[in-house]
RNA sequence: GGCAGCGUAGCUCAGUUGGUGAGAGCGCCGGAUUCAUAACCCGGAGGUCGGCAGUUCAAAUCUGCCCGCUGCUACCA
């Protein structure tokens, strides 16, 4: 029987400024979910990476005085050092500036075009020179001379350009049928309605070139134009893949942000199934982090950056309290001491607290060697159908993507577990009966030691440590060792806190 | 403007097809305890379930209207 594969990826990130919040939270949940996958037997590819063509970019390199790619060279930097500080753990960080994306991009077009779904026309809109873009009529402003002008002020000119396009309008149905046939495609629900009814509202064919700059791919056969960057920018998840018939292809889950939703439900879907090629299983839209519930934004002066704040709490005390504090497809708020709250009550107070108590009493007690089960009684057969419950609640919400769902469960069995620890009062055992003692703490170990196996992909830099202490060989940590507890008689290192409460400076 | 969703204890939220006296976690207060990271365990604290009206023997859960918030979409030109 073959390994079965699951191949996950975030969006990739528009380099044209510092990675932010939102960066690190797309990348922390991926890489919780792809940690998962491969903890539950599955052999996983995990993509990353940064979006590096386009117009802002050829404008913020000439602002600064350098060749687009050399720019890009030095501003993507910031975003791998992000997803290394963070412990995320893609297969490869891609980069559309990659010269076997190009040359993929590159395929793509022409079997879009064999398809017949590209035809020259003409863009049409309001262009601003000064901007180098292209306007809406909607996002016009009215100067006080009555003339139109861009949101930034500039003037804008009504302006045709030649431009590719893709007969987006021929998917229409092909993409109802879609969404009618695999509701699990969008979401959450949320925003398969949401596109649903996009779609349902009519599509119109889509601009897929440009000749106004030249920072991106070449259009084959016309090197006037570059192409249209989200055409460039999804199909990096092909490229990822291994190619147009790449070996991990097709995708098991976009991970993606709320705002970027329709360009892979919509367009990513349609530009494939012109190409022949087959489609992602399902994409998800997750929410925005709020600072203190207000969106982020340099004139608020309220932007954070994450890797500080991964430096400040530990990269595990933020992973957690991302995923345990916000609910996965919803937006999200957090602040210094919502972070410290949480994390202090579950990882300190919780998990923390629950192995450093029965630890010690190993050391102290039992010279450090890993205590014998005994016969289950009926405090322990309460334990197992918690945990049981508990286990159960965790994969379903993990296989669901409800990753702050699977915390919950989580805790309630640090909860379940705290509880048989003082209804055993082992430290009264202690004077009394010290064979019944070594077994409320042989099966507090093991509680622990399952809490700890599933905690994994959440704070995988912690749980490792846990695991040492807990005398967890390295290759008894996936969970197809759920079951197998450590074997009595061997020697635990001793004890060190992993989760110190931490409080927040005045 | 249209469509969709939301508004439940200080905070974050659960609440199947309407029916035991409205829940959980955190925070808070009290108790107990001392193995442990002033942690853990037990108990409590009473929120008009956004507002008004209605349907019903019975509504947080159905209907209408209103207020507030969010998303998608359209438009005013």
């Amino acid at each position: 029987m073959s390994t079965p594969r699951f191949y996950v990826t975030t969006a990739i990130a528009y380099p044209n400024g510092r990675p932010h919040m939102g960066h690190a939270y797309e990348a922390i949940a991926t890489d919780v979910i792809a940690r998962f996958k491969r903890l539950d037997g599955f052999d996983v590819r995990f993509l990353t990476g940064t979006d590096e063509h386009g117009l802002k970019i050829d404008q913020a390199a000439r602002a600064a005085g350098k060749a687009p790619k050399a720019y890009v060279d030095e501003m993507v930097a910031p975003f791998q050092a992000l997803d290394d500080a963070l412990g995320i753990s893609y297969s490869r960080f891609i980069r559309t500036t990659d010269a076997d994306h190009k040359a993929l991009v590159q395929a793509l077009w022409q079997r879009m075009a064999a398809n017949g779904d590209l035809y020259l026309g003409r863009y049409e809109g309001w262009y601003s020179v000064r901007d180098e873009a292209y306007y809406d009529e909607a996002e016009l402003v009215t100067g006080e001379d009555g003339a139109k002008l861009s949101p930034q002020g500039t003037p804008v000119e009504w302006t045709v350009e030649e431009s590719w396009f893709f007969r987006l309008s021929r998917y229409q149905q092909p993409l109802l049928d879609l969404y009618d046939s695999q509701p699990g495609f969008i979401q959450p629900t949320s925003r398969f309605n949401e596109m649903r009814a996009f779609v349902a509202g009519g599509l119109s064919d889509l601009s897929v070139s440009r000749t106004s700059f030249s920072w991106g791919i070449k259009v084959p056969g016309d090197e006037r134009h570059v192409m249209y960057v989200w055409l460039d920018a999804l199909a990096n998840y092909l490229t990822g893949a291994g190619g147009l018939d790449g070996e991990w292809w097709p995708a098991d889950l976009h991970v993606v942000g709320k705002d970027v939703v329709r360009f892979h439900t919509v367009y990513w879907p349609a530009f494939l199934m012109s190409a022949g090629v087959a489609l992602p299983k399902a994409v998800f839209g997750h929410g925005f982090l709020l600072n203190r519930g207000e969106k982020m934004s340099k004139s608020l002066g309220n932007v954070v950056d994450p890797a500080e704040m991964a430096t400040r709490f530990g990269v595990d005390r933020l992973r957690w309290f991302l995923c345990r504090e916000v609910a996965f497809g919803d937006d999200g708020s957090y602040s210094d001491e919502a972070i410290v709250e949480r994390t202090n009550a579950d990882l300190a107070n919780g998990i923390g607290n629950l192995a450093q108590r029965s630890l010690s009493m190993v050391a102290k007690n039992l010279n450090g060697m890993m205590p014998q089960r005994g016969e289950p009684g009926e405090t322990e057969v309460r334990l197992k159908e918690a945990f049981l419950a508990g286990t159960d609640a965790y994969f379903a919400a993990m296989n669901g993507l409800a990753l702050h769902k699977a915390l919950d469960a989580l805790m309630g069995m640090v909860t379940a577990a705290n509880g048989y620890f003082a209804e055993n009062a082992p430290w009264a055992l202690a004077k009394t009966d010290t064979a019944r003692m070594a077994e409320v703490l042989a099966a507090t170990l093991d509680a622990t030691r399952r809490i700890v196996l599933l905690a994994q992909p959440f704070i995988p830099d912690s749980t490792n440590r846990l695991l040492d202490q807990l005398g967890v060989a390295a290759d008894a940590r996936d969970f197809s060792a759920l079951n197998s507890p450590v074997e009595a008689g061997l020697e635990l290192p001793s004890p060190a806190g992993v989760f110190p409460r931490i409080t927040i400076e005045a």
